[in-house]
DNA sequence: GCATTTTTAAACGCTAGCGTATATAATAAT
DNA sequence: ATTATTATATACGCTAGCGTTTAAAAATGC
């Protein structure tokens, strides 16, 4: 996904990556056609060739995030080798780093009234609970306790940012520490 | 918010209901005036006489889910005398038997590229913060871990039916115990 | 240089939604 | 019963957005 140029043609990634950026800013509601074009400095019509309709950037929007900001965490072969702890670690850094719950509150609201949304809300949940609860199991958890552990660590890089989105970086930066410690204490 | 009686008039009590109830299902970009009209079979017209635009209800709708799903129990005077790990089981009682969590995606969305929204979710935060951060304040946690542990439990017992809505209710029932033992541990 | 592929502009008909105005009906208060 | 309050229907002008059409321009491949 590499848009830049403003003037002249539009590609399909700068469609994209521009609706990208009102779903972050006003939620699937401000991805329309009419207002991408605007502000592409651009009529309509390139849209369509592109896509089908405003669905099909719909549905190329969830693709795109599920690859790139669950995938790359739940498919990763690199951390998958790493010990658990570290990889626990690992992951946590990475959710910051790249920001990985940036699209969260905008997808899964969506996903609240619609299908298609609902089903790649599903679809990341499933890939980020077997992913974490693999995690605690090769920690030697098992049954109820191997599930809240596993949702709570779940739950919580999922939404601090969105929740707490003005802590500082310092403060979030510790806090990992003992969370870390505490959920993984026997 | 007694709202019933389909025929007829439209109290401001029944506009302001089913404003919710499209919150839920659809968002805040579905509380539409002439939606709302049709929901209840009536001409938008007795809508302006209730609320002087849309943006007006809007301000209802945050006003009424502070009040009954954030100060409901971080102003209650019974639930603030008891012992604080009863209090916190009591807390996460109340979330699941009201269903505290039910407009969190809808309005947590909508406060991402609206101000109004954005000031009610920061006092709401604020309010829910404290009170936890009081409990667990009363059993003796200080500093990081006193922080680690209130936004543990305050980001799961925001998210968890948001996030994991599917879950039976006798596995929530059990985690809860598990959970608690594992957030007040020493 | 010429043909093909890719993208654009401009314009059309259609729908949903906002807020306003005006006149009128139903309910409650005295 | 009369009056005031609380709602309603209907209709208007205005805007944003969808998807389609037609003709043309810009880039690319040969």
């Amino acid at each position: 996904m590499a848009a830049q140029k403003r003037s002249g043609r539009v590609s399909k990634d700068q469609w994209l990556a521009t609706a990208l950026e009102e779903l972050e800013k006003g939620g699937i509601d401000a991805v329309r056609v009419e207002r991408l074009a605007k502000l592409l400095s651009v009529a309509k019509s390139g849209f369509y060739w592109h896509f089908n309709d405003r669905r099909d950037l719909h549905r190329h929007l969830l693709d795109y995030w599920f690859q790139e900001y669950t995938a790359v965490v739940t498919s990763n072969p690199l951390l998958l080798q790493i010990e658990p702890k570290i990889r626990l670690e690992r992951t946590m850094a990475m959710v910051e780093e790249h920001d990985l719950a940036k699209y969260e509150l905008a997808i899964r609201a969506w996903a609240e009234h619609d299908d298609m949304a609902r089903q790649f809300v599903q679809k990341v949940t499933k890939a980020r609970l077997e992913f974490t609860r693999r995690i605690f199991s090769e920690m030697g958890f098992k049954g109820d306790e191997l599930e809240t552990r596993t949702m709570l660590f779940l739950c919580y890089e999922t939404w601090e940012i969105p929740t707490f989105g003005d802590m500082s970086v310092r403060k979030r930066r510790r806090l990992r520490k003992r969370r870390l410690e505490l959920l993984t204490s026997k």
